[in-house]
DNA sequence: CTTTTGATGAACCAAAAAGTTCACCTTTGT
DNA sequence: ACAAAGGTGAACTTTTTGGTTCATCAAAAG
Protein backbone atom coordinates (compact mmCIF):
# COMPACT_ATOMS: atom_id res chain seq x y z
CA UNK A 1 0.00 0.00 0.00
CA UNK A 2 1.16 3.54 -1.33
CA UNK A 3 2.27 6.18 1.45
CA UNK A 4 -0.34 8.68 1.58
CA UNK A 5 1.48 12.12 1.49
CA UNK A 6 -0.11 14.31 4.05
CA UNK A 7 0.08 18.50 4.44
CA UNK A 8 -0.40 19.81 7.51
CA UNK A 9 -1.98 23.38 7.45
CA UNK A 10 -2.97 24.74 10.92
CA UNK A 11 -1.24 27.61 12.71
CA UNK A 12 -0.95 26.48 16.39
CA UNK A 13 1.84 24.64 16.33
CA UNK A 14 1.30 22.36 19.34
CA UNK A 15 -1.56 20.80 17.98
CA UNK A 16 0.66 20.38 14.55
CA UNK A 17 3.17 18.80 15.97
CA UNK A 18 1.22 16.16 17.77
CA UNK A 19 -0.71 15.77 15.06
CA UNK A 20 2.18 14.89 13.00
CA UNK A 21 3.42 12.01 15.63
CA UNK A 22 0.04 10.55 15.22
CA UNK A 23 0.20 10.66 11.58
CA UNK A 24 3.53 9.32 11.23
CA UNK A 25 2.91 6.54 13.37
CA UNK A 26 0.19 5.47 11.14
CA UNK A 27 1.67 2.66 8.47
CA UNK A 28 0.07 4.33 5.33
CA UNK A 29 0.10 7.79 6.08
CA UNK A 30 3.73 10.12 6.31
CA UNK A 31 3.44 13.98 6.85
CA UNK A 32 5.79 15.16 3.82
CA UNK A 33 4.80 19.20 4.33
CA UNK A 34 3.41 21.79 6.92
CA UNK A 35 2.54 25.28 7.04
CA UNK A 36 0.87 27.69 9.63
CA UNK A 37 -1.29 29.96 7.31
CA UNK A 38 -2.26 30.59 4.04
CA UNK A 39 0.48 31.92 2.41
CA UNK A 40 3.24 29.16 3.61
CA UNK A 41 0.90 26.76 2.92
CA UNK A 42 1.07 28.00 -1.17
CA UNK A 43 4.94 28.04 -0.68
CA UNK A 44 5.80 24.66 1.28
CA UNK A 45 3.77 22.88 -0.96
CA UNK A 46 5.35 19.84 -2.38
CA UNK A 47 4.45 17.37 -5.36
CA UNK A 48 4.69 14.40 -2.75
CA UNK A 49 1.57 15.62 -0.94
CA UNK A 50 -1.69 13.69 -1.73
CA UNK A 51 -4.21 15.20 1.09
CA UNK A 52 -4.23 18.52 2.96
CA UNK A 53 -5.04 18.47 6.53
CA UNK A 54 -6.82 22.27 6.44
CA UNK A 55 -7.81 24.12 9.40
CA UNK A 56 -10.57 26.60 8.62
CA UNK A 57 -9.87 29.11 11.08
CA UNK A 58 -6.13 30.24 9.67
CA UNK A 59 -4.83 33.89 10.34
CA UNK A 60 -4.59 34.72 6.64
CA UNK A 61 -7.88 33.72 5.31
CA UNK A 62 -10.62 30.70 5.69
CA UNK A 63 -8.59 28.34 3.59
CA UNK A 64 -10.86 27.89 0.97
CA UNK A 65 -9.29 29.86 -1.40
CA UNK A 66 -6.19 28.71 -0.88
CA UNK A 67 -8.06 25.30 -1.78
CA UNK A 68 -9.67 26.90 -4.39
CA UNK A 69 -5.81 27.26 -5.98
CA UNK A 70 -3.95 23.83 -5.34
CA UNK A 71 -6.81 22.72 -6.76
CA UNK A 72 -6.16 24.23 -10.40
CA UNK A 73 -2.33 23.59 -9.91
CA UNK A 74 -2.62 20.34 -8.57
CA UNK A 75 -5.95 18.60 -9.23
CA UNK A 76 -5.19 15.28 -7.38
CA UNK A 77 -5.05 16.48 -4.15
CA UNK A 78 -7.57 15.84 -1.80
CA UNK A 79 -8.62 18.17 1.46
CA UNK A 80 -10.02 17.40 4.80
CA UNK A 81 -11.10 20.36 6.69
CA UNK A 82 -10.88 20.27 10.29
CA UNK A 83 -13.61 22.88 11.43
CA UNK A 84 -16.24 23.80 14.36
CA UNK A 85 -18.10 24.74 11.47
CA UNK A 86 -21.56 23.00 11.44
CA UNK A 87 -22.65 25.36 9.02
CA UNK A 88 -24.70 23.75 6.42
CA UNK A 89 -23.63 26.53 3.28
CA UNK A 90 -20.26 26.35 4.39
CA UNK A 91 -19.59 23.00 4.03
CA UNK A 92 -21.68 23.02 0.56
CA UNK A 93 -19.08 25.43 -0.25
CA UNK A 94 -16.38 23.85 0.20
CA UNK A 95 -17.40 21.21 -1.20
CA UNK A 96 -18.04 22.79 -4.08
CA UNK A 97 -14.12 24.22 -3.76
CA UNK A 98 -12.95 20.18 -3.50
CA UNK A 99 -13.08 19.36 -0.14
CA UNK A 100 -14.34 16.13 0.64
CA UNK A 101 -13.67 15.59 4.17
CA UNK A 102 -14.86 17.50 7.13
CA UNK A 103 -13.65 16.27 11.01
CA UNK A 104 -14.25 18.49 13.99
CA UNK A 105 -11.12 19.62 15.71
CA UNK A 106 -12.75 18.08 19.02
CA UNK A 107 -12.94 14.47 17.16
CA UNK A 108 -10.62 11.53 17.87
CA UNK A 109 -7.51 10.96 15.99
CA UNK A 110 -9.37 7.78 14.32
CA UNK A 111 -11.90 9.86 12.32
CA UNK A 112 -9.21 11.83 11.40
CA UNK A 113 -7.74 9.27 10.02
CA UNK A 114 -10.72 7.39 8.27
CA UNK A 115 -11.47 11.26 7.22
CA UNK A 116 -7.75 10.82 5.34
CA UNK A 117 -8.12 7.30 3.96
CA UNK A 118 -11.95 7.73 2.77
CA UNK A 119 -10.91 11.34 0.67
CA UNK A 120 -7.66 9.54 -0.43
CA UNK A 121 -9.54 7.01 -1.94
CA UNK A 122 -11.77 9.62 -3.58
CA UNK A 123 -14.72 9.24 -1.03
CA UNK A 124 -16.15 11.55 1.26
CA UNK A 125 -16.06 12.03 4.42
CA UNK A 126 -18.84 13.83 6.77
CA UNK A 127 -18.26 13.54 10.24
CA UNK A 128 -21.03 12.23 12.70
CA UNK A 129 -23.49 14.71 13.63
CA UNK A 130 -23.77 16.19 10.75
CA UNK A 131 -27.02 15.84 9.28
CA UNK A 132 -25.94 15.14 5.43
CA UNK A 133 -29.74 15.25 4.28
CA UNK A 134 -29.36 19.32 5.28
CA UNK A 135 -26.56 19.40 2.48
CA UNK A 136 -28.75 18.02 -0.22
CA UNK A 137 -32.51 20.24 0.87
CA UNK A 138 -31.29 23.56 1.75
CA UNK A 139 -32.96 26.09 -0.73
CA UNK A 140 -31.47 24.39 -3.70
CA UNK A 141 -32.51 25.74 -7.04
CA UNK A 142 -35.75 23.65 -8.79
CA UNK A 143 -35.51 23.85 -12.65
CA UNK A 144 -38.68 23.37 -14.68
CA UNK A 145 -38.62 20.15 -16.86
CA UNK A 146 -37.98 22.34 -19.89
CA UNK A 147 -34.95 23.96 -18.27
CA UNK A 148 -33.63 20.53 -17.09
CA UNK A 149 -34.51 19.05 -20.86
CA UNK A 150 -32.32 22.14 -22.92
CA UNK A 151 -29.29 21.18 -20.10
CA UNK A 152 -29.60 17.22 -21.08
CA UNK A 153 -30.14 17.97 -24.75
CA UNK A 154 -26.64 20.53 -24.58
CA UNK A 155 -24.88 17.92 -22.76
CA UNK A 156 -25.31 15.21 -25.21
CA UNK A 157 -23.80 17.31 -27.43
CA UNK A 158 -26.43 19.50 -29.54
CA UNK A 159 -26.07 22.76 -30.41
CA UNK A 160 -28.79 25.65 -29.54
CA UNK A 161 -30.72 25.25 -33.17
CA UNK A 162 -30.97 21.50 -32.57
CA UNK A 163 -32.01 21.91 -28.89
CA UNK A 164 -34.15 24.77 -30.12
CA UNK A 165 -36.23 22.58 -32.67
CA UNK A 166 -36.69 19.64 -30.17
CA UNK A 167 -38.47 21.37 -27.92
CA UNK A 168 -40.41 23.14 -30.15
CA UNK A 169 -39.04 26.35 -28.99
CA UNK A 170 -37.66 29.43 -31.14
CA UNK A 171 -33.79 30.11 -30.71
CA UNK A 172 -35.22 33.52 -28.90
CA UNK A 173 -37.09 31.78 -25.99
CA UNK A 174 -34.32 29.04 -25.93
CA UNK A 175 -31.94 31.17 -25.16
CA UNK A 176 -33.83 33.10 -22.73
CA UNK A 177 -34.31 29.79 -21.34
CA UNK A 178 -30.30 29.31 -20.88
CA UNK A 179 -29.93 32.72 -19.19
CA UNK A 180 -32.54 32.20 -16.87
CA UNK A 181 -30.93 28.35 -15.57
CA UNK A 182 -27.97 30.72 -15.25
CA UNK A 183 -29.50 33.01 -13.22
CA UNK A 184 -30.97 30.30 -10.54
CA UNK A 185 -28.04 28.65 -10.40
CA UNK A 186 -25.71 31.41 -9.78
CA UNK A 187 -23.47 31.30 -12.59
CA UNK A 188 -22.21 33.09 -15.37
CA UNK A 189 -21.90 31.00 -18.21
CA UNK A 190 -23.30 27.62 -19.95
CA UNK A 191 -20.55 25.78 -19.25
CA UNK A 192 -20.66 26.54 -15.58
CA UNK A 193 -24.41 25.41 -15.38
CA UNK A 194 -23.80 22.56 -16.84
CA UNK A 195 -20.70 21.85 -14.20
CA UNK A 196 -23.41 23.29 -11.50
CA UNK A 197 -25.90 21.27 -12.34
CA UNK A 198 -24.15 18.14 -13.03
CA UNK A 199 -22.78 18.72 -9.29
CA UNK A 200 -26.07 18.89 -8.08
CA UNK A 201 -27.62 15.57 -9.63
CA UNK A 202 -29.98 17.85 -12.03
CA UNK A 203 -28.65 16.31 -15.13
CA UNK A 204 -28.22 12.86 -15.90
CA UNK B 1 -18.61 -1.69 22.57
CA UNK B 2 -22.11 -2.91 21.85
CA UNK B 3 -22.53 -5.05 19.06
CA UNK B 4 -24.13 -3.72 15.81
CA UNK B 5 -27.16 -5.74 14.61
CA UNK B 6 -27.46 -6.31 11.29
CA UNK B 7 -30.28 -7.02 8.71
CA UNK B 8 -29.28 -8.24 5.27
CA UNK B 9 -31.86 -7.72 2.29
CA UNK B 10 -30.90 -9.31 -0.30
CA UNK B 11 -32.14 -11.67 -3.46
CA UNK B 12 -28.97 -13.87 -4.04
CA UNK B 13 -28.85 -16.68 -1.48
CA UNK B 14 -25.41 -17.07 -1.91
CA UNK B 15 -24.21 -13.75 -1.22
CA UNK B 16 -26.43 -13.21 1.02
CA UNK B 17 -24.72 -16.30 3.09
CA UNK B 18 -21.46 -15.20 2.60
CA UNK B 19 -21.81 -11.72 3.59
CA UNK B 20 -23.56 -13.27 6.86
CA UNK B 21 -20.35 -15.18 8.03
CA UNK B 22 -18.09 -12.10 7.14
CA UNK B 23 -20.24 -10.01 8.90
CA UNK B 24 -20.42 -12.50 11.96
CA UNK B 25 -16.93 -12.99 12.12
CA UNK B 26 -16.71 -9.24 13.33
CA UNK B 27 -16.31 -8.48 16.96
CA UNK B 28 -18.88 -5.41 17.17
CA UNK B 29 -21.62 -6.69 14.21
CA UNK B 30 -23.81 -9.51 14.35
CA UNK B 31 -26.53 -10.73 11.91
CA UNK B 32 -29.92 -10.74 13.54
CA UNK B 33 -32.55 -10.46 10.81
CA UNK B 34 -32.46 -11.31 6.57
CA UNK B 35 -34.49 -10.87 4.31
CA UNK B 36 -35.23 -11.75 0.01
CA UNK B 37 -37.09 -9.30 -0.61
CA UNK B 38 -39.02 -6.10 0.06
CA UNK B 39 -41.91 -7.76 1.83
CA UNK B 40 -40.28 -10.46 3.45
CA UNK B 41 -37.74 -7.77 4.96
CA UNK B 42 -40.70 -5.82 6.56
CA UNK B 43 -41.74 -9.00 7.89
CA UNK B 44 -38.74 -10.34 9.15
CA UNK B 45 -38.54 -7.17 11.08
CA UNK B 46 -36.45 -7.30 14.64
CA UNK B 47 -35.84 -4.66 17.13
CA UNK B 48 -32.82 -5.71 17.55
CA UNK B 49 -31.47 -4.42 14.16
CA UNK B 50 -29.66 -1.60 14.06
CA UNK B 51 -28.32 -0.79 10.47
CA UNK B 52 -30.00 -2.57 7.22
CA UNK B 53 -27.46 -3.53 4.60
CA UNK B 54 -29.78 -3.11 1.54
CA UNK B 55 -29.93 -4.27 -1.65
CA UNK B 56 -30.96 -2.03 -4.38
CA UNK B 57 -31.93 -4.19 -7.15
CA UNK B 58 -34.53 -6.09 -5.53
CA UNK B 59 -37.54 -8.12 -7.87
CA UNK B 60 -40.33 -6.12 -5.74
CA UNK B 61 -39.16 -2.89 -5.44
CA UNK B 62 -36.11 -0.49 -5.97
CA UNK B 63 -35.57 -0.26 -1.77
CA UNK B 64 -36.45 2.80 -1.59
CA UNK B 65 -39.77 2.32 -0.25
CA UNK B 66 -38.68 -0.28 2.11
CA UNK B 67 -36.54 2.12 3.44
CA UNK B 68 -38.81 4.86 3.82
CA UNK B 69 -41.82 2.85 5.77
CA UNK B 70 -38.60 1.18 7.65
CA UNK B 71 -37.91 4.69 8.74
CA UNK B 72 -41.32 5.54 10.54
CA UNK B 73 -41.82 2.45 12.13
CA UNK B 74 -38.35 2.34 13.54
CA UNK B 75 -36.71 5.38 13.09
CA UNK B 76 -33.33 5.07 14.71
CA UNK B 77 -32.66 2.44 12.23
CA UNK B 78 -29.81 3.03 9.75
CA UNK B 79 -29.04 2.27 6.01
CA UNK B 80 -26.53 1.02 3.96
CA UNK B 81 -27.11 0.42 0.31
CA UNK B 82 -25.32 -1.93 -1.79
CA UNK B 83 -25.69 -0.89 -5.11
CA UNK B 84 -24.06 -0.51 -8.94
CA UNK B 85 -25.27 2.65 -9.55
CA UNK B 86 -22.91 5.73 -9.62
CA UNK B 87 -26.05 7.86 -10.51
CA UNK B 88 -26.08 10.95 -8.78
CA UNK B 89 -29.74 11.35 -9.05
CA UNK B 90 -30.09 8.12 -7.35
CA UNK B 91 -27.91 8.79 -4.37
CA UNK B 92 -29.65 12.22 -3.62
CA UNK B 93 -33.36 10.50 -3.86
CA UNK B 94 -31.84 7.71 -1.20
CA UNK B 95 -30.20 10.08 0.73
CA UNK B 96 -33.14 11.91 1.24
CA UNK B 97 -35.53 8.88 2.70
CA UNK B 98 -32.76 7.80 5.52
CA UNK B 99 -29.50 5.57 3.50
CA UNK B 100 -26.50 7.17 4.74
CA UNK B 101 -24.43 4.65 3.17
CA UNK B 102 -23.40 3.28 -0.51
CA UNK B 103 -21.49 0.77 -1.16
CA UNK B 104 -20.86 -1.12 -4.69
CA UNK B 105 -21.28 -4.78 -4.79
CA UNK B 106 -17.78 -5.34 -6.26
CA UNK B 107 -16.72 -3.31 -2.70
CA UNK B 108 -14.07 -5.79 -0.81
CA UNK B 109 -16.17 -6.51 2.65
CA UNK B 110 -13.68 -3.78 4.42
CA UNK B 111 -15.52 -0.99 2.71
CA UNK B 112 -18.83 -3.16 4.16
CA UNK B 113 -17.34 -2.67 7.01
CA UNK B 114 -16.28 0.95 7.38
CA UNK B 115 -19.84 1.84 5.84
CA UNK B 116 -22.05 -0.15 8.42
CA UNK B 117 -19.48 0.99 11.66
CA UNK B 118 -19.88 4.21 10.01
CA UNK B 119 -23.15 4.76 9.68
CA UNK B 120 -23.97 3.44 12.97
CA UNK B 121 -22.27 6.42 14.24
CA UNK B 122 -24.30 8.62 12.55
CA UNK B 123 -22.16 9.37 9.82
CA UNK B 124 -22.11 9.12 6.25
CA UNK B 125 -20.27 6.78 3.78
CA UNK B 126 -19.66 7.60 0.20
CA UNK B 127 -17.89 5.07 -1.52
CA UNK B 128 -15.11 5.94 -3.44
CA UNK B 129 -16.30 7.44 -6.65
CA UNK B 130 -15.88 5.95 -10.24
CA UNK B 131 -12.43 7.58 -10.59
CA UNK B 132 -10.26 4.99 -9.14
CA UNK B 133 -12.11 2.41 -11.48
CA UNK B 134 -11.64 4.04 -14.29
CA UNK B 135 -7.64 4.89 -14.14
CA UNK B 136 -7.78 0.80 -13.59
CA UNK B 137 -9.65 0.43 -16.79
CA UNK B 138 -7.63 -0.45 -19.58
CA UNK B 139 -9.89 1.44 -22.47
CA UNK B 140 -11.07 4.32 -19.90
CA UNK B 141 -9.97 7.65 -20.88
CA UNK B 142 -7.71 9.70 -18.69
CA UNK B 143 -6.84 12.82 -18.49
CA UNK B 144 -3.35 14.99 -18.01
CA UNK B 145 -3.67 17.37 -14.94
CA UNK B 146 -3.66 19.87 -17.42
CA UNK B 147 -6.82 18.78 -19.35
CA UNK B 148 -8.16 18.50 -15.89
CA UNK B 149 -7.42 22.30 -14.68
CA UNK B 150 -8.96 23.65 -17.90
CA UNK B 151 -12.03 21.29 -17.63
CA UNK B 152 -12.41 22.77 -14.12
CA UNK B 153 -11.38 26.06 -15.00
CA UNK B 154 -14.12 25.77 -17.52
CA UNK B 155 -16.36 24.56 -15.47
CA UNK B 156 -15.62 27.75 -12.86
CA UNK B 157 -17.33 29.62 -15.55
CA UNK B 158 -13.89 31.47 -17.26
CA UNK B 159 -13.78 31.78 -20.74
CA UNK B 160 -11.15 30.21 -23.49
CA UNK B 161 -9.20 33.63 -23.32
CA UNK B 162 -9.04 33.54 -19.54
CA UNK B 163 -8.14 29.63 -18.99
CA UNK B 164 -5.34 30.19 -21.64
CA UNK B 165 -3.69 33.03 -19.59
CA UNK B 166 -3.84 31.11 -16.53
CA UNK B 167 -2.53 28.03 -17.99
CA UNK B 168 0.42 30.35 -19.27
CA UNK B 169 -0.83 28.49 -22.95
CA UNK B 170 -1.59 30.38 -26.25
CA UNK B 171 -5.38 30.11 -27.05
CA UNK B 172 -4.38 27.40 -30.34
CA UNK B 173 -2.86 25.53 -27.70
CA UNK B 174 -5.88 25.82 -25.30
CA UNK B 175 -8.25 24.73 -28.65
CA UNK B 176 -6.19 21.71 -29.09
CA UNK B 177 -6.24 20.51 -26.05
CA UNK B 178 -9.98 21.29 -25.52
CA UNK B 179 -10.10 19.43 -28.76
CA UNK B 180 -7.84 16.01 -27.84
CA UNK B 181 -10.48 15.89 -24.17
CA UNK B 182 -13.25 15.43 -26.88
CA UNK B 183 -11.32 12.88 -28.76
CA UNK B 184 -10.43 10.79 -25.31
CA UNK B 185 -14.31 11.36 -23.73
CA UNK B 186 -15.84 10.11 -27.16
CA UNK B 187 -17.73 13.48 -27.30
CA UNK B 188 -18.29 16.12 -29.99
CA UNK B 189 -18.83 19.20 -27.92
CA UNK B 190 -16.89 20.89 -25.09
CA UNK B 191 -20.30 20.75 -23.36
CA UNK B 192 -20.97 17.43 -23.60
CA UNK B 193 -17.17 16.64 -22.49
CA UNK B 194 -18.05 18.75 -19.57
CA UNK B 195 -20.87 16.68 -18.57
CA UNK B 196 -19.19 13.50 -19.41
CA UNK B 197 -16.40 14.33 -17.13
CA UNK B 198 -18.83 15.27 -14.30
CA UNK B 199 -19.96 12.00 -14.51
CA UNK B 200 -17.24 10.25 -14.40
CA UNK B 201 -15.40 12.43 -11.41
CA UNK B 202 -13.03 13.79 -13.42
CA UNK B 203 -14.03 17.11 -12.53
CA UNK B 204 -15.39 18.70 -8.86
C1' DC C 1 24.63 16.83 -40.31
C1' DT C 2 20.02 16.34 -42.45
C1' DT C 3 15.35 14.79 -42.05
C1' DT C 4 11.37 13.92 -39.77
C1' DT C 5 8.27 14.15 -36.34
C1' DG C 6 5.76 16.48 -32.85
C1' DA C 7 4.37 20.45 -30.42
C1' DT C 8 3.50 25.29 -30.36
C1' DG C 9 1.74 29.81 -31.71
C1' DA C 10 -0.24 32.93 -35.17
C1' DA C 11 -3.41 34.10 -38.72
C1' DC C 12 -7.65 33.81 -41.12
C1' DC C 13 -12.37 32.45 -41.81
C1' DA C 14 -16.77 30.21 -40.64
C1' DA C 15 -20.02 28.94 -37.24
C1' DA C 16 -22.10 29.29 -32.95
C1' DA C 17 -23.36 31.72 -29.04
C1' DA C 18 -24.40 35.88 -26.47
C1' DG C 19 -26.08 40.87 -25.96
C1' DT C 20 -29.53 44.03 -27.36
C1' DT C 21 -33.62 45.94 -29.18
C1' DC C 22 -38.15 45.78 -31.05
C1' DA C 23 -42.83 44.14 -32.28
C1' DC C 24 -46.55 41.13 -31.26
C1' DC C 25 -49.47 38.57 -28.41
C1' DT C 26 -51.97 37.01 -24.28
C1' DT C 27 -53.18 37.64 -19.61
C1' DT C 28 -54.12 40.47 -15.69
C1' DG C 29 -55.90 44.10 -13.14
C1' DT C 30 -57.88 48.75 -13.07
C1' DA D 1 -62.10 49.33 -22.77
C1' DC D 2 -57.61 50.36 -21.35
C1' DA D 3 -53.07 49.96 -19.67
C1' DA D 4 -49.53 47.20 -17.65
C1' DA D 5 -46.94 43.02 -17.32
C1' DG D 6 -45.13 38.90 -18.94
C1' DG D 7 -44.03 35.76 -22.45
C1' DT D 8 -42.68 34.89 -27.28
C1' DG D 9 -40.30 35.40 -31.67
C1' DA D 10 -37.48 38.02 -35.01
C1' DA D 11 -33.61 40.94 -36.41
C1' DC D 12 -29.24 42.85 -35.74
C1' DT D 13 -24.58 43.23 -33.73
C1' DT D 14 -20.68 41.77 -31.08
C1' DT D 15 -18.13 38.25 -28.89
C1' DT D 16 -16.69 33.69 -28.47
C1' DT D 17 -15.64 29.43 -30.22
C1' DG D 18 -14.40 26.03 -33.87
C1' DG D 19 -11.94 24.64 -38.28
C1' DT D 20 -8.08 25.11 -41.08
C1' DT D 21 -3.68 26.36 -42.64
C1' DC D 22 0.96 27.91 -42.10
C1' DA D 23 5.64 28.98 -40.00
C1' DT D 24 8.72 28.11 -36.28
C1' DC D 25 11.28 25.48 -33.02
C1' DA D 26 13.11 21.43 -30.63
C1' DA D 27 13.76 16.74 -30.00
C1' DA D 28 14.23 12.24 -32.02
C1' DA D 29 15.50 9.44 -36.05
C1' DG D 30 17.98 8.68 -40.21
Amino acid sequence: MKTIGIMLVEDHNVFREGLKKLIDMEENMQVVAEADSCTTALQNMSPEVDVVLLDIGLPDGDGLDLCKRMTQTHPHIKFVALTTYDDVTFIRKAMEKGVHGFVPKYAFFDEIRSAINMVYKGGTYLYPGLQAELLLKPDSPVLTDQETSILQLIARGEDQKEVAAKLYISLSTLRRRIRGICTKLGVRTLEEALAAAARRGLVR
